[in-house]
DNA sequence: CGTTGAGGTAAGGGTAATCTATTTAA
DNA sequence: ATTAAATAGATTACCCTTACCTCAAC
């Protein structure tokens, strides 16, 4: 993730195939490594004391970081074979913990199949990281572990050649944050971390903040803040009143810039008081600007910048001393207004096409970023005539991405490549217009049913519960997540305009999230994987007869593998169900799929999806969802109240799971279907899950044209079995992870327990599940 | 008594979502 | 000509960093 580069130090071993063991099913050997899945689905990961040793303490000379290069074959430094690495970084020093980043570096050529591969791991070793403190209690990021209060901290770090992040948090590092905290509070009993931030002594709360910024490659003080905002209630209480700003007026006359004082008296936090403050100017104009006042402004600028008219300036203006000599405007609105519009009209700047739309996303797309937030939009705004400011066409970029109506749901690599096939197929039929000329209201408006953008990348992703109840260490833990880019309309029609197409067929993408942990089981060298929630693995999808699949690491994306179906017209013509099942490229994802079971599984799984399909046959089409794609995927949808009570049945599900029979009983599904019908209309699905541990298995329902090829993808749920409605015509797809922000989450459930199970704030559903752990 | 760690505060640059007015398409 | 949809522009709630302050323990 935020690690250097990487080097390779040791050997590339080939992996043993699947062996048996007494409880556990070896699911691959690397050199003395071994993964191992016990009955009850955990993963075990064996590390030989003296291997573990060398990974967890090297001489103090050497970083203790060590990264694992699981690749695909003997070519793993070549450019265009997948690798997926591995980074095992110790998590702290009081458990022998190790958090471990996957990230695919490579890909492989689109077309090139992928399968049965042998797999390869080496150890690579990063030769940058930071030092060891004098305990060994090594940490990830000496970043995470400085409060940097001073200039002079940051520059000391700097020059020691450390990066970090700025900005806005990303889902992951929210996810790591979170998960750190729930540890933090489970291993000290604690039930709501209110108590340690708000209550307890700096003393008493000694090295919260420190622990929980375990795997944050930010500073402490970054952390810290961040939790502050999360967990104060005075924070996100919303829009303000004409009564809030009157008192707030007032209470500014009376108070001063005492915010923190202001604040408690209209119940607010002193940032929004003070924030709120910023935009109120008592000599401000709302609306349209003047000429005088543009004139005005180009002026002030100009001067307190020491540039001349018809320069470009986005940075370095204080808007607050702009403002100022303005007069009728804040300093909010002067910025927006220069850097928005102002600026580039006198600086002779053009009108945005619709090539630089285009041109927009493959330079973005070109600039293989994983991350949003690695793009650096001065350059790429640099000598664009048609862009009116960096901060602009960022803006113009998020306009751009709420083409695809759940953009929120996916990976930034997916999100792109979603994009870059959208205008493509655009460009090659012109005659089917699609989001191109519907962007704009997206999101407000994507649930009309009438022609608004129908794109989206649909997500089928299995997610612990993070959430409410105590344990992050749910049983299941390993959330794999599969995107699927599709678009609305009858999959038969593989050409249609809102079908994003690739060679026919349509495009699937299974994405690898990035990290997990590796938590002691009491065996040395022994680990039990632990994935935090909203992180999956990768996944590729092993050919089936009838169906022709390719696997590639998406170019822009090191952390996705995508999948294309490239024959659907196959499918069509077979008459058998056609299972496709998904297996791992590398190490981890065998346990997931547990292939060696999936075999003997999957007469289980065609018939209980045959009752599936029989209950949705009932459906009024509407309500079933007009789906879509010849591998669609089949999800359901049930109350809070019918998951919770589907729940209590997780952990024997679980089991059953990992021995690789069926968790459901087929009535159980048929009434789950069944439900999810009187539910439909309702809308919006709280949740998606998908379930089946073993083999997240796509079936094609090729033979019942009554159906638009249902698929049922079966993959495990800590959540039980969510039908959703997957009516794309109106948008009512979602997501199925919502990965909220906890902040958001927290003020939702208005208690002070945050991380939620994904849209039900139910916090009971993951007890059941805790008994599972397994911690030897 | 100075230093240091662990915060705390205010200021201000910034982003993303949402409103609103205007333009364009149907 | 009328209306609805799309878009651009404006606004606002919230986010994040920086610089400087405080205060208690060593």
């Amino acid at each position: 993730m935020f690690l250097g580069k990487s080097q390779v130090l040791e050997q590339g071993l080939s992996m043993s195939t699947v062996e048996e063991e007494s409880d556990t099913v070896t699911v691959e050997t690397v050199n003395s490594v071994t993964l191992t899945q016990d009955t009850e689905g955990n993963l075990i990961l064996h590390c030989p004391q003296n291997e573990a040793d060398e990974v967890d303490s090297e001489d103090s000379s050497e970083p203790p970081h060590k990264r694992l290069c699981l690749s695909e074959d003997d070519q793993s430094l070549d450019d265009s074979t997948p690798c997926i690495s591995v980074v095992a970084v110790p998590i702290s020093e009081n458990d022998q913990s190790f958090e471990v980043t996957m990230t695919a570096t490579a890909e492989v050529a689109e077309d090139e199949i992928n399968e049965g591969t042998v797999t390869q791991i080496q150890i690579l070793q990063n030769e940058q990281l930071d030092e060891i403190s004098p305990m060994g209690n090594e940490e990830v990021s000496a970043v995470s572990q400085a409060w940097f209060t001073t200039k002079e901290d940051k520059d000391s770090l700097t020059n020691k050649g450390h990066k970090w992040k700025q900005g806005m948090w990303s889902k992951e590092e929210i996810d790591i944050l979170m998960s750190n905290i729930e540890r933090y509070l489970k291993a000290r009993g604690i039930k709501d971390a209110t108590e340690i931030i708000f209550e307890m002594s700096k003393d008493e709360r000694k090295d919260f903040y420190r622990t929980i910024a375990w795997g944050l490659n930010r500073p402490l003080f970054a952390v810290y803040r961040r939790v502050l905002r999360m967990y104060d209630d005075r924070n996100h209480v919303g829009k303000y009143t004409p009564e809030e700003i009157e008192k707030l007026k007032e209470l500014r006359v009376k108070h001063g810039n005492d915010w923190a004082t202001i604040g408690a008296a209209l119940g607010r936090s002193a940032s929004s008081v003070k924030d709120r403050c910023r935009l109120m100017k008592d000599t401000c104009n709302t609306g349209k600007w003047t000429e005088k006042e543009e004139k005005r402004l180009a002026e002030v600028v100009h001067e307190l910048t020491s540039t001349e008219p018809g320069d470009i300036v986005t940075q370095g203006v204080s808007w607050a001393a702009v403002a100022e000599r303005v007069g009728t405007r804040s300093e909010k609105q002067c910025r927006s207004k220069w850097l928005n519009y102002l600026n580039w009209k006198q600086s002779g700047g053009t009108e945005w096409t619709k090539e630089d739309e285009i041109n927009l996303i493959l330079r973005i797309a070109e600039l293989e970023v994983s991350d949003e937030n690695d793009i650096n939009w001065d350059l790429l705004a640099e000598g664009w005539s048609s862009v009116r400011s960096p901060q602009w066409l960022r803006s113009k970029w998020w306009t751009i991405k709420r083409q695809i109506a759940n953009h929120k749901d996916v990976s930034f690599p997916v999100l792109i490549k979603g994009l870059k096939q959208l205008h493509e197929n655009q460009k090659n039929n012109p005659g089917h217009q699609l989001a191109e000329n519907k962007c704009g209201s997206g999101l407000a408006n994507s649930n009309s049913s009438s022609g608004v953008q129908h794109v989206q990348i649909r997500v089928a992703r299995l997610e612990e519960s993070t959430g409410s109840a105590p344990s992050p260490m749910a049983a299941l833990q390993i959330p794999v997540q599969i995107t699927h880019v599709s678009s609305t309309d009858s999959p038969a029609a593989t050409v249609d305009s809102e079908t994003i197409t690739l060679n026919s067929g349509t495009l699937q993408t299974f994405e690898i999230l990035p990290s997990f942990h590796l938590q002691p089981t009491g065996t040395p060298g022994t680990y039990l994987l632990q994935t935090s929630s909203s992180q999956g693995l990768p996944l590729t999808l092993t050919t089936s007869p009838t169906m022709t699949l390719t696997a590639a690491a998406a170019p822009a994306s090191p952390e996705q593998i995508i999948v294309h179906a490239l024959s659907p017209e196959h499918l069509l013509n077979t008459s058998d169900n056609v299972t496709v099942q998904c297996h791992t490229p590398s190490v981890i994802i065998r346990t997931v799929a547990a292939e060696d079971i999936s075999s003997s599984v999957t007469q289980t799984e065609l018939t209980v999806d045959a009752d599936i399909q029989s209950a949705d046959l009932t459906d009024p089409p509407d309500t079933l969802g007009t789906n879509t794609f010849p591998h669609d995927i089949h999800q359901s949808k049930l109350s809070d109240e019918e998951q919770s009570a589907y729940n209590e049945d997780d952990a024997s599900k679980f089991r059953e799971l990992m021995d690789g029979v069926m968790v459901r009983t087929e009535e159980e599904i048929a009434d789950a279907s069944l439900k999810q019908n009187e539910d439909s209309h309702s809308g919006l699905p709280s949740t998606y899950v998908t379930e089946d541990l073993g083999s997240p298995t796509i079936e094609e329902q090729v033979d019942q044209p009554t159906i638009d090829d249902e698929t049922v993808l079966i993959v495990p749920s800590s959540h039980g079995f969510i039908q959703a409605t997957d009516d794309m015509d109106n948008e009512s797809v979602l997501p199925l992870t919502t990965l909220t922000d906890p902040i958001l989450q927290h003020h939702g459930d208005g208690s002070h327990i945050i991380g939620s199970s994904l849209g039900s704030p139910d916090s009971e559903d993951s007890k059941d599940v805790e008994d599972l752990v397994s911690c030897p």
